[in-house]
DNA sequence: TGGTTATACGGTATTGATACCGTATACGAT
DNA sequence: ATCGTATACGGTATCAATACCGTATAACCA
């Protein structure tokens, strides 16, 4: 065997963040921190399908087609995802992916995982607020949210004044900026 | 070649983020992304030392001892930092590193870089779109960019105009979304 | 058992964002 | 010299966002 990939297999099981290998949303291949992310031995987690990383059979399903676009035409899509340890935990993270078979994404996958911090100490975001927040990181406007989880366009300005209060900003943009990590650009 | 290892280097040459490995501060394997990100062939860069990937002798002195600490400890630290392309252009970075030698951290390290702004680089954005950019990530409307900057809210207008154009999204919050990536823990 | 919060929805009023139309200057590249 | 782009500004039209008003149910907690 040859040293450079040796050495790539090393730095890949030894990387300071989540990484995993998907065939059509099968766990193929996984590095220690990502089975330490979500609280599994790896033995125990290749194999299995993603379903049981994810809070519940609906995400699982919302997620398979988020970009599919983006990587069907870039080969790459990134956005941020609760995903779900072992003991039940809700793990927020910052998600990216590499698909290897651009003509079907889901075939073979590349992906990163980043925990990120939430802004408010314990205050956790509720179901309907992730949801909510997955799609204005989209842009999608409050009534195209609204269609997708299947709700009145009224109940998602709802959950979005209740987002603006919890994380005391003045609007969506400040928001947004908030969640993922914004810099001062000067 | 065990399959294992072919699997776990091939997912570290095609991670959709940044690698790099590093014997006392000489770079040792990296992969695609990381190669990119900086702008130079894998071949180019392997064997050769860290300090050409900052911007100056005094920023590669600065960041050797921040985090060492950390690393005897933990045997990770993570902060944002910034690199030098080859072009010449600053990266703003997402860094985590892991030691494999908690007793001399750098003698062995792997590290992942993540650009904090994403599809594009900062360096591509104007001074104008910058300072726009930021009123935005604050929550500022245009009318309060526009005093801010001594200009017309239109002409605001317009800036933002060309950075959804640019970053081909719908609205400023996808855009506030793509230019940032994730707070992470720790 | 009452208080708080999340959920869900309706109306209305105001402000903001976005997309067009237009003009104009400046600057760098081909 | 002309093309493309960034800058800067004006008007108008339309849709979205936000902030209020209200009601109602369900869950949880002290």
């Amino acid at each position: 065997m040859d040293d450079f990939t040796r050495k790539m297999a090393q730095a890949f099981d030894a990387a300071p963040i989540g990484m995993a290998v998907s065939h059509h949303r099968v766990l193929d291949m996984c590095n220690t921190s990502f089975a330490e992310m979500l609280g599994y031995d790896r033995a125990n987690l290749l194999g299995q399908s993603f379903r049981i990383l994810y809070p519940s059979h609906a995400e699982f399903d919302r997620v398979r087609d988020i970009g599919l676009k983006a990587m069907e035409e870039n080969g790459s899509y990134s956005d941020e995802r609760m995903m779900r340890r072992k003991d039940g935990v809700p793990v927020w993270c910052r998600f990216r992916a590499r698909t290897l078979t651009p003509d079907d994404p889901l075939a073979h996958l590349i992906m990163s995982f980043a925990p990120i911090r939430d802004q408010l100490d314990g205050a956790q975001l509720t179901k309907r607020e992730r949801e909510v927040l997955s799609g204005l990181s989209r842009g999608l406007t409050s009534k195209e949210i609204g269609r997708e989880l299947g709700l009145s366009p009224r109940t998602i300005e709802d959950v979005r004044a209740r987002l603006l209060r919890k994380f005391e900003v003045k609007n969506t943009s400040e928001l947004l900026s908030r969640m993922s990590y914004a810099r001062p650009t000067n």
